[in-house]
DNA sequence: CGTCAGATGATC
DNA sequence: ATCATCTGACGC
């Protein structure tokens, strides 16, 4: 068992950070994921972050210092895990998307009332329902041990990226931007067929 | 394989 | 009215 990964570790920017978590794992009491899916919003400069209305209570951890939990209800049925990432007062975050089960898979079995299989943790609001999230978790701080928090893992050999998924809300320049990351080896990913390897 | 509608409720 | 989604129903 390793520690929390520090607060120095989300506080950087998130197009850094988003692709820096995958492979590293999210824990819950038993319950232990790691991260094959994440995707990045940053505001200013990105119509599709909730922060683009400016501060409301719902976004207010967005605003907040890094390394904690904003979660928020999306269509009255899932609740959507982010990580806050860069300087406090700034606008980041980290959206969760889909995991692999490492521990605890008679708990997610149990929440989520049917076997697990590549599907059953692929799609943010399956994880919000794996790790039983509600909003009461948003501002949680997550670099510190009990609760939830993020510590090492196994690194993904090789990244795949594409747009973000279900923003069709913002300013078409916006929609396109390559902020979508994956682990390219993993089954527990969304859309597969958007996604491409990374050019580096 | 594909598209499509309904669920469901806080937020702006 | 909208929404960073999911599921099951259908058609090919």
């Amino acid at each position: 068992m390793s520690r929390p990964l520090p607060r120095s570790f989300f506080a950087r920017d998130v197009l850094e950070v988003a692709p820096d978590l995958l492979g590293r794992h999210l824990c819950r009491d038993g319950v232990v994921l790691r991260i094959t899916e994440v995707e990045a919003y940053r505001w200013p400069g990105d119509t599709a972050c909730h922060a683009r209305s400016g501060l409301t209570e719902r976004n207010a951890p967005l605003w907040g210092p890094p390394g904690r939990a904003y979660v928020y209800l999306c269509y009255g049925i899932h609740n959507m895990l982010n990580v806050v990432t860069g300087a406090d007062g700034e606008a980041q975050a980290v959206l969760i998307r889909a995991c692999e089960p490492v521990a605890g898979l008679e708990e997610i079995e149990r929440r989520r009332g049917g076997a697990t299989g590549p599907a059953s943790l692929a799609g943010p609001g399956k994880i919000g329902q794996a790790l039983d999230l509600d909003t009461g978790w948003s501002h949680h701080p997550l670099d510190r041990p009990g609760g939830l928090f993020i510590r090492a893992g196994d690194p993904p050999a090789s990244i795949a990226t594409g747009r973000r998924i279900g923003i069709d809300y913002a300013e078409p320049e916006h929609r396109c931007l390559p902020w979508r990351f994956a682990d390219a080896e993993s089954a527990w990913v969304t859309h597969r067929r958007a996604l491409r390897p990374e050019g580096r």
